[in-house]
DNA sequence: TTGGAATGTCAACAAGACTGACTTAAAATC
DNA sequence: GATTTTAAGTCAGTCTTGTTGACATTCCAA
């Protein structure tokens, strides 16, 4: 509306994308799509009293096993107390392994076991699956838009642990 | 990694974008971004003793002044004790008013107040203006690929009421 | 007039985040 | 060797935001 006028008028069809309906479009569209994005995991952990702390650590713990404990702190963003509730129960019930460190035994390093890797993959599933539909319902080359905005979207900091776990995977 | 074997093995690049490890990038992405989209209206709501939950009810306020609680209620895929506290104490703080309905008299018509639209707008400029960076810097036509993911990621229903609300912008 | 729908309210509860203070153990530094 | 710093864990308390369940009110409609 009224895109003649306003602060947000704009010379070429090229900038478009910019007005402030568009970019609240864009807004609603991350809301709505994180709803969906998380939702299919979410039923499955409720069934195990399990929340989307758990998953998130579930996930950060098999894409870096052996990671430390402050490592997975910077990764999730959240405190020691927050995280230490979730992780503690994930070990209660045999879902990670927290093995002292062998350099640095002030460190330990955490390990899904055999049943933590398999609620993992179970949660993954549902959520890479969900993922693969998006993706193939839009095509190569709108993933490759969705990847450059997201990451354009994210803080540096955070930005550069993306970027690292990546390389870690490689 | 090994990408000529196991379960997701594929003929072509055309469908390298959906490998277990490219699903898995944009699952992260998605986690690292939404984190950002969030984190500058966060902290401005920090300052007033709000929290997210108030500024999902302002954004949609003011996006459709004059909603009922129970539209409110199917946008945001909350349970009305849990808006209603929300929106208890921002019709309490003249942020919002509740208008009784006019034709249906058991309906309430929320709008925002001129202070409840001055923050709105502050919190929105804020989203807006991240959004408006990442928009920049990926391009137009990456733009129309995070939008079409995006879109292909919400549940039916949800996608339904996105376009409802864009519908009724226009 | 009676049933059902829309709204609101009270109470209780849980997950998951936070802060702050403190301990323990180990490593690093002086 | 003594001191400081770091990593991890713990205890206690708070806040937000979500949940159920129960119940009252109002009012539309069959």
């Amino acid at each position: 509306m009224n895109e003649a006028r306003g602060p947000n008028r704009h010379s070429g069809e090229s900038l478009l994308f910019l007005t402030d309906d568009q970019l609240r479009q864009g807004i609603e569209a991350m809301f709505f799509a994180y709803r969906g994005f998380t939702a299919d995991p979410d039923r499955i952990l409720a069934d195990l009293s399990y929340g989307r702390a758990h998953h998130r650590a579930l996930h950060f713990i098999n894409g870096a096993p052996g990671t430390t404990v402050n490592n997975l702190l910077r990764i999730l963003g959240v405190t020691k107390q927050s995280l230490n509730r979730v992780l503690r129960t994930l070990i209660d019930d045999g879902m990670v392994e927290s093995r002292v460190g062998r350099a640095d035994k002030r460190e330990r390093h955490l390990f899904l076991t055999e049943q933590g890797l398999a609620l993992e993959q179970k949660l993954s599933d549902a959520q890479r699956a969900r993922m693969r539909d998006a993706y193939r319902a839009a095509g190569p080359e709108a993933v490759a838009g969705f990847k450059k905005v997201l990451e354009a979207m994210m803080d540096t900091d955070l930005r550069k642990q993306y970027h690292a776990l990546r390389e870690g995977r490689e």
